[in-house]
DNA sequence: GATTAACGAGAGCACTGCTCTCGCAAACAG
DNA sequence: CTGTTTGCGAGAGCAGTGCTCTCGTTAATC
């Protein structure tokens, strides 16, 4: 019984899958702005309104290939991470942010897709929200299990208190073992690591940085430096 | 001669600005996306075919919002900078920032339309870097023109050579005054702000920073900090 | 074997960017 | 003042879009 309705249920995930794939082709030749549901019916040799059946709109098929790209940037950063001994935070920092790049040179239109414009109807669901930690945990993690022998980092000056404008209960829930008051150092870690990347796939970088890759490589290790994650 | 001419180029000029101005009401109303040459026309109660007399294109259209968002947003950024004493580094710095994300969040789809994701035909004409440059240049000269007693920083790790990386002479252009062992630095800072201000405008932050505005005073004042700009 | 539900096809609506032709009127040259 | 050029708006039209609705067909369920 459960076979049969699988049998159709499977056809359906299939065609879902068929449909995804042909518009993330589509987005990689002519970007976000010319996907049409109608040339991906098209491509499939479908006539327009049968893709309907499988995504009423389409942002949602947006809403879908974002999920998945957050999926997918967040698998390979985890799987970066975890190629590295867990004691050598150093060495996860700098893998995991490497991958974070290496995904986002290698899919462009996709990191566009969640990092850029948003879209219109922009309402980010809690199912994306989640997706989007995924990278933020990873970091989080390494930071967290560092254990920075950081003595209370002798006399700063007077530490502002994040929980004015964090918010402290879900930071400490993607980065555990991060101390409140570093919480604002990994967000502009965080922060600096996107900005570049947006910096670099949108052009902004153009005329300044010649070498991104090489840049990169530097900013992330001065970032290692302010979290003092270096050995 | 001329004055009749000029009749006529200033009647044109003044068209040209009326598009504009109700091309960047419906995008403000309706996002990029909601921006039809159709409606704009509607608005201004001539039939579509008439504004291709203006502009020959949507994406003409659309750069030339795009150069005045980055000229509108340079100016705001060099007024706040000037009403500060030139020697007053710090004051500056904040200001200057501070006047960024001011525009930035009073004009979020102007904002996303330059910083956001890139329109398809994303040839970025000299002009457009130009006018780019602006803000980089306010930024840079706060950083070129404070005497940073900086002694040689002590002894420092071995800074690797950025001219590998970066355009050397078109920074040295941006921001005259800085050392080039200090612009990975100053690129990492003007990188931090605008991820920041991407971040919070793109939604990145939900569930994490819940004041935006105070965070982004403490990451300038980091930021200063990092940049020796801080008294 | 009868019923229900999922599906693809096809026509159609309202909309888009853009092109082309046509008259009108302002600017110019003699 | 006359004739010509040039810029302009109107209108029709083309190809394309997202999306809706109806209608047979086919596959799963009872």
């Amino acid at each position: 019984m459960s076979t049969a309705t699988n049998s159709r249920a499977r056809a359906r995930e299939t065609h879902i899958e068929a449909i995804k794939g042909v518009a993330r082709k589509l987005i990689a030749e002519k970007s976000v702005a010319g996907l049409s549901l109608r040339e991906v019916s098209r491509e499939m040799g479908l006539v327009s309104s049968a893709l309907y059946r499988y995504f009423a709109t389409r942002d949602e098929l947006l809403t879908a290939l974002i999920l998945d790209a957050y999926n997918d940037l967040g698998r390979s950063v985890e799987r970066a991470d975890a190629k590295v001994a867990r004691a050598d935070a150093y060495g996860r920092w700098k893998a995991s942010a490497r991958a974070i790049r290496r995904w986002a040179t290698k899919n462009p239109h996709e990191y566009a897709l969640i990092y850029g414009t948003p879209i219109p109807g922009y309402v980010a669901p809690t199912e994306t929200i989640d997706a989007a930690a995924r990278v933020a945990r990873v970091l989080g993690a390494i930071m967290g299990e560092s254990r920075q022998t950081s003595a209370p980092s002798g006399p700063r000056r007077k530490k502002s208190d994040v929980s004015r404008y964090l918010e402290v209960d879900g930071l400490a829930a993607i980065m555990p073992g991060v101390a409140p008051e570093d919480y604002l150092k990994a967000l502009m870690a965080w922060t600096e690591i996107f900005g570049f990347l947006t910096f670099e796939l949108f052009g902004q970088y153009v005329g300044t940085v010649k070498n991104a890759s090489l840049m990169f490589d530097d900013v992330v290790n001065e970032l290692a430096i302010s979290l003092k994650l270096k050995p």
